[in-house]
DNA sequence: GGATCTTGGTTGTATATACAAGTTTTTCAG
DNA sequence: CTGAAAAACTTGTATATACAACCAAGATCC
């Protein structure tokens, strides 16, 4: 590993540890040069990155400080199912259909960065709202990032918050459509008749690289979405 | 301005011009250093950050090009169709079916804060990629904030960005659900058998208040959204 | 012809240095 | 004590240099 990637891996630590609190003033070039044995213009670098990503701050004539991880994910604000249920004060539950290990299929590994047919989490759920069945959510998670995944409980949390808790997302990439539910879903979501759902592909980065890629399918009289949006073509 | 922010200007223009098209290679670090007689870690800095914003992409051994123009996707940042069918490299076009004053449903009412049946601009255009329809555009426009809105010429510039220049969008309001489009969407979409689609409800806001209301249509199969989302229930 | 080696060009990392620009602290004159 | 000047420290920009890693194309050898 490259000298100014030590010193940024160093600083995570720190940051990440609590070491260093938000808005806490970190080393300066000067001081990271003569611990770490570089020269200045290394150290800087190490500083210049982690003030890119927004998670550091620096003042000319003053210092170099720990940004605010709120505003990280103030960008990325991605509401929980759970409490969108319950804001609306209706009881929610959720279902566990399938929680296992299998081969990951192509989609999935360039999705995620893996190799094909390697091993990756899959998940499957129905979440509720009352009674109803709401959203079927089919998860793949990237196992080197989240090794755990297959061991929690997911009637009790739900598979985006844990994710959060343990893989702090910085950044998420989402594509809407429409589409006409298959047998496996309509039955899922207890739909008597077909009808339009929508289907939201999430995928979601930490640090490391991507986390989890989530199919999220709702059908379109019982959910919607909301929020600041772009159009984009299918390519 | 610094020298490498120079350097960056130079290199963006070349690029927003088409002088550089996507993928083609873009001067070395040391021909840069040449060309603005600059050092070359000057060069390389106007190059590094380029590639940090994803416009460049460079390959070691290799050299720098530029990159796919395609998401650019900032939060508040809503593209034209226009650009965006463009920029797929297909051609844009537009058909306006209808524009009119027509006095206002109580829907409209409320959204634009109007009273019902108050006079209210309405625009019906269908947007073309080359010669398929891609989105049906229904429009409700305060007359208060635009009242030249009936006199412009839709074929020419789209509704959104006539919009975009007369009343500056301080916020906008965004709804998607899949929907089972009617016999009338459906002839104006050339779908022969329906199909589920995606309904974005876009509320737009200047400094004013309310501008306008727009229900914009789209099979499934042609389009999709993409951008930072939040979910969020019917109400 | 085909495999290997060499060479030149490109990006990537690292260092030492210099000066500019901004802020904070210290010093010192009054 | 006050206020201004000076010093010290910080980040920002720029340069010159060196070597490493990588790649493509041409040269060489068999």
């Amino acid at each position: 590993m490259a000298k100014f990637a030590e010193i940024k891996e160093f600083m995570l630590r720190q940051i990440e540890s609590g070491a260093w609190p938000e808005h806490s003033r970190v080393p300066s070039e000067n001081e990271l040069a003569e611990q770490f044995s570089v020269s200045r213009m290394t150290a800087r670098r190490a500083l210049q990155e982690l003030t890119e990503q927004s998670i550091l701050y620096r003042t000319q004539g003053v210092g170099s400080f720990v940004a605010a991880l709120k505003s990280q994910s103030s960008l990325l604000e991605i509401r929980n199912i759970a409490d969108e249920v319950q804001s609306g004060g209706h009881a929610y539950s959720a279902k566990l259909l399938q929680l296992t290990e299998l081969p990951c299929p192509t989609i999935v590994a360039n999705a995620l960065g893996l190799k094909r047919n390697e091993p990756v989490f899959f998940s499957l759920i129905v979440h509720f709202s009352d009674a109803q069945p709401l959203q079927l959510e089919a998860r793949y998670v990237n196992p080197k990032q989240v090794p755990l995944y297959t061991k929690q409980d997911f009637q009790e949390i739900t598979p985006h918050l844990y994710l959060s808790e343990i893989a702090p997302l910085t950044e998420a990439e989402h594509i809407v459509e429409a589409i006409w539910p298959d047998e496996f879903t309509c039955q899922h979501l207890a739909l008597k008749k077909p009808e339009p759902c929508l289907r939201l592909t999430r995928r979601t980065f930490s640090r490391d690289g991507a986390v989890s890629l989530a199919y999220l399918t709702s059908p379109g009289s019982r959910y919607r979405l909301g929020g600041h949006l772009n159009f984009a073509l299918p390519r």
